[in-house]
Order: C-alpha cells, then structure tokens, then sequence
DNA sequence: GAATAAATTGCAACCGGTTGCAAAAAATAA
DNA sequence: TTATTTTTTGCAACCGGTTGCAATTTATTC
C-alpha cells in the first residue's frame, strides 16, 4: 500500500511533525533529525500526499487549464508549451475541455471542488459568460490569446494586439501593391475577429484609393475557410485577403487551386498564427506569427506571481507580432 | 471563503455526517433531512471538496494522463476525445507531458502524490521504462496507441494491430500495381514502427517478384519525413512507399515534389492515422484510417471498469483499421 | 560553569471531509 | 398500548498531512 507520514516518523523513531517539517521547506529541522528522516522516507518510497497537504496549506498546485480550441492545430502547440511549462515550477494542469454543452457555472463549480490554485483561459473564443463564472468563484484567473476588451479590465490577460495585426495585414497589403483587399475574418461574434477587423478598417481609412471587402467564416477550421473562399469566387473576387488564422487560410488556398486559380499569382493570401503547417514547403504560407512561447511564458510567470499575491493589480501584457514572408503573397516590386 | 460542511451544518441544523450522507450516494437519509440541507447548501453555494473527501475514500476521479506526442496533430485529437470523454464520466485529466528530460521515477512520483486513480498513457512512443515505474507505482494503467508485445502481457492495452497495417499497405501496394516498394517507417526504436515493418516485410515473402527497401525517419514529424525522402531520392526511388504515419507522409510528399516529381504519377504514397489535415483537399493523403475515436471510448470504458475491479484480468482490445482512398496513390486499373 | 538566548522537537488541534457504532426515532408487529 | 424491528441520526475517530505553542535541547555570552 501507499506509505504514510506515520510509517516514516516509526522508522526514523520522531515525531510526525519532523516528518512533515523535513518535507516543507522553511521549516525548523536539524541537519541530523532531516538525515535520519530522509533516510527512512527513501527506504520507505515515501512522498508526501499533496492532495492531504493542500487541506492545511490551500495549495493543490493545480491549474485549471481551460480551452475550447481543440481542434486548432495551433493548440496543440500551446498545450504542448503549456503543460511542460506549468511542469517546470512545479504547477499540474488540470485539463478542462469546454464543448458547446458545457454549462459554465458547472464547470467553475468543478474548479471549486479540486480546489485549483488557479485557472488558465487559453482560448480564442470562450464565451464572455465563462470567465463571469470563474471569477464569481473567485480562482485567480489568467487569460492567454484571447480579445482584450474594455470590460476585461479587472482580469490578468497576456496576448496580442489583434488591432494591430489587422493594421499591419491591412498595411502590408497595399504595400505589396494590392488595391483590392479583402478580410476573411474568423467568426464575426468572436471577439479577436472584430479587433482584427477593427484594425483591418482603419488602415483603410487613409487610403481611400483601396478597394475592400468583409467576410467572416463559420469558425477557425479548413472547412469553413474553404467553404467562405468557394463562395466569394463566385463573384469576381479581391486580389488578396487577410484570412482570420492559418487554417483558415489553408482552406481558402484549396479553394482557390479547386477553381483553378493559383496563389499567389492570381490571389494573395495572409494568415495569422503561424503554426508548424505554415512553414511545410507545400504549404508555405505568408502568415502573421503569434509569439505564442513568449505569451505562454508569461502567463505562467504572471500566474506563479498571482499566486504569491492574489490582489496584485490586474495587468495586459501585450506582444509584438511579425509577419513571416512565405510564398503566398506576391514579392515586394524590386526597385 | 470557501463554504465547508461544518457551515452547511450549522446552518440546517443538523450534524456534519448528516451534511456529508446526503452528498454521497448511496448513504442513510431520509427525505426531510435531505430537502433541509440541500437547501442550506444551495443557500451557501456549498460543493463536497473531492480532495478533503478523497483522503477517506481513495478516490480522486483524477487520471493521469500521459503522452510525448505533444507535437503530433494526431494526439490533438486524442487529447480533445480524451479530455470530453473523461468529463463525460465524471473524471478528471491531470495532463502529463514527458519531455526527454523527464524522468520516468519521478513522473510516478508524481503521479503518486497527487493520487490519480489511474493513468491513461496515449502515445505511440512512450519508452517502456516510463510503463515500468508506473506499473511498480501500483496505479492502474491503460496503454493506447501503443504497440502491444510479449511484455506487455500484464497490462490493459487498446489500440490497432500495427503488424496487420503493414500487411495491409504493403497488399494494397502490390495490388495497385507496384513492383517496387518501399517502407518509410517512424524511428526503428518505436514499436509501433517495428510492428509496421514486420507486417509490410512479412507480404514479401509471398511475393518474389516485388522489389522492397526500407527505411525509417528520425522521428514523426514533416521534417523527417521531408529529409529521409529527399535522401532516398538521390538513388532511384521505390514506386511507392508506406510511410510511418500522416505527418512524415506529407513531409514525403513534400520532397518528392520539391524534387520536380509528382504524386501519385511518379510516387505513391500511402500513410497511417488518417488526420483531419489529410483529408484537407490540397493534401489529399491515401491513407490508413485509426479508429481514434473507438479506441478512445474502449480506453476510458476499460478504465472505469478496472476502477471498479482493480484486479481485472489485463486485457488487449484491437481495433481493426482500413485504407482511406484519397489522391496520392495510382488508381485500380478498371479492368 | 552558570545564565541566557536561539534552535529544535513533540504534543495536540486542525484542515474538510467520511464512516462504524450506538443511541434515538420511526415504523411495524403483537 | 407495548414490544420489536428497521431506519435515521449524531458522536467520535479517522484519512494524511500542517502548525502554534510549550518544552526541551543546543549554542552563545559573560
């Protein structure tokens, strides 16, 4: 069976107490009381319960690690980074998969009952209703990759500027010489889509020489990029697009080769991400990358400090992203 | 603070067994006592802490769940079925990513103190020293995607039979019209690759006449697959090859076509695993199709069913597997 | 070497639950 | 109505740890 503090305080002959103190750092215990424990702990396979700890010191150690997003090659990459992350300081993941059944009080409940230290939203797209719901639970939350937003101003969030990105992918565009742009954004009722559309817009507004179009997707998936893209060649289509993520861009390029067109010499196309696919040589897709390590870094480091000072003042930390030149955009016209 | 059962207590008026009875099934109520106290808990919003409760029951509904294939866009989808499958059942996965650097004592070690109730282990190439400190961990195990051999004989295994699809792409290969074949497997030090291998040399032996080469990548990714191709291309190539999984056939693929070659006109190429991405019209991958999402339910079946009994008889569940027929070998010759 | 200060140790209570057992209450039988 | 059986309830101990406090041991100072 599994060996408790008792067996080991028996065979060291001490006290349950320098048991525990041996294995709590910090504590008052001689050299020679923590050699004769370590000693019988080790011949015994000794380890202390956490979970029994955590009923006095209100540390479990646990991370709730919340996500919708699990169908985008994307996160497979943040769950990879994520859980050896939490791993490295000692934290666990407690996965937390939300399917559209998910009832978002039930799910903060079930954070509640195992007593997660804190929680990780690493989405793109949870509905507003969920983060509601863990904080009226009151578990120190963090949210990654997802849409900062006026009323998220009492919550933790490391991401990007999607606004920016909308610019940038606006800017690039009709640097490349385009004058027919369109934005094929992820769904239109989630919330980094509008940013990146916001910041796709604006840009337009200091060149009203450009021509543009707007068009959202069902959701972030091949199907539904290839599905938008089928569509709008019906009609005589824009000369390059801003698609919402990769896979969605990678659908509308199929679209595109399907009608006999080709990328990029008859339609430029940009995504945004910049997952490992992006990179294979036929894919080869210009795409705008998230700094998806340094985000997770950051948040695991925002999380560990929460930890150590739940009322820290709530923070955005934003970074920087950069366009990654493929082969789906038209070269830059060499002077 | 969070609510506990002594408040539930005082406030109904009852004892803290009496509050504790009516949240565990099973347990001597009667109808009264249970209408006032789930009225007192609503009133507080009390839940059981599964930990504290755990520490009496030896129960945490906590699995370990245990992979290396965080790169792979295979195990996205595992990890997605897993994560909804194990909610679903009311149980709860505590992810863990082994790096190379982790060390498999002190995986168990950790798996041991946050008193899993089992550990699942998804991955194709988990070395079998990891299965090892779990299994003397003494926590109920289930293997899937795993090859299954001689010493696995006192574990739960679910998954396919690797040799069979060996078998099964070296036939269709020979059948498609193919006299010279070849074998692009995963790492030689995988099992799941041995078993490809021996199932695909096996049909040799019926067949004289057909040509065969073998080799195998360093690892599962685009990248190996594109450079072990790009290897075998600088000597006259096989007709085809049955590669070591999607990925590394897709990085195949690659080469061959950054060579000037096409697929299927020059090289046939046949994977395993049949991933969302291979069904993606301009990758358009002939594939062997794993039932992902059968031996995902069989896996979490056979693990609440070992929970209930600890001392099942280890089993092994195969799920037979078939060929998806998509663009990238040549077609039946229609008589 | 005695007096004092500092470090170490064990006791016992507690964390938030569960559960065996006996007492109390309710239901049934006589 | 009383005796007997069954069900419900509370008490108290326990799960595997931690920790405040007082007692003991060790180190320091004079």
């Amino acid at each position: 069976m599994v060996v408790t503090i008792k067996e080991v305080a028996l065979r060291a002959q001490v006290s349950r107490s320098a048991v525990s103190r041996t294995f709590t750092d910090g504590a008052s215990v001689s050299a020679k009381m923590r050699k004769k424990v370590i000693k019988a702990a080790n011949e015994l396979g000794y380890a202390p319960n956490i979970l029994a700890r955590s009923l006095t010191t209100r540390r479990t150690k646990l991370i709730g690690l919340v996500s919708n997003n699990f169908d985008n090659p994307f996160f497979l990459k943040v769950f990879d980074l994520f859980t050896s992350g939490l791993q490295e300081v000692g934290l666990r993941p407690l996965l937390l998969n939300l399917t559209s059944e998910t009832d978002p009080e039930q799910a903060a409940h079930m954070l509640r009952q195992y007593s997660v230290d804190g929680v990780i939203v690493a989405s793109s797209e949870l509905p507003a209703i969920f983060l509601k719901a863990f904080k009226k639970a009151n578990i120190p939350i963090v949210e990654s990759f997802g849409q900062i937003t006026e009323d998220s101003s009492d919550t933790h969030c490391v991401s990007i500027d999607n606004k920016q990105c909308g610019r940038m992918a606006a800017q690039l565009l009709i640097k490349r010489g385009y004058r027919n742009i369109g934005f094929l954004g992820g769904p239109e009722n989630v919330a980094v889509s509008r940013g990146r559309y916001e910041g796709f817009k604006d840009v337009l507004g200091n060149h009203p020489e450009i021509k543009a179009s707007f068009s959202f997707t069902e959701n972030h998936s091949f199907a539904a990029g290839r599905k938008e893209m089928l569509r709008l060649l019906k009609s005589p289509p824009a000369e390059a697009y801003f698609c919402g993520d990769d896979v969605i861009s990678i659908g509308a390029i199929s679209a595109i080769q399907s009608s006999g067109l080709s990328v990029p010499t008859d339609i430029g196309i940009i995504g945004l991400d910049d997952i490992e696919i992006a990179g294979w040589e036929n894919i080869n897709l210009t795409t705008i990358h998230q700094p998806i390590q340094q985000i997770i870094s950051s948040t695991i480091e925002l999380m560990v400090a929460i930890l150590k000072d739940p009322n820290r003042y709530p923070e955005k930390r934003i970074f920087p992203c950069y366009v990654v030149e493929r082969g789906t955009l038209k070269k830059p016209a060499n002077s």
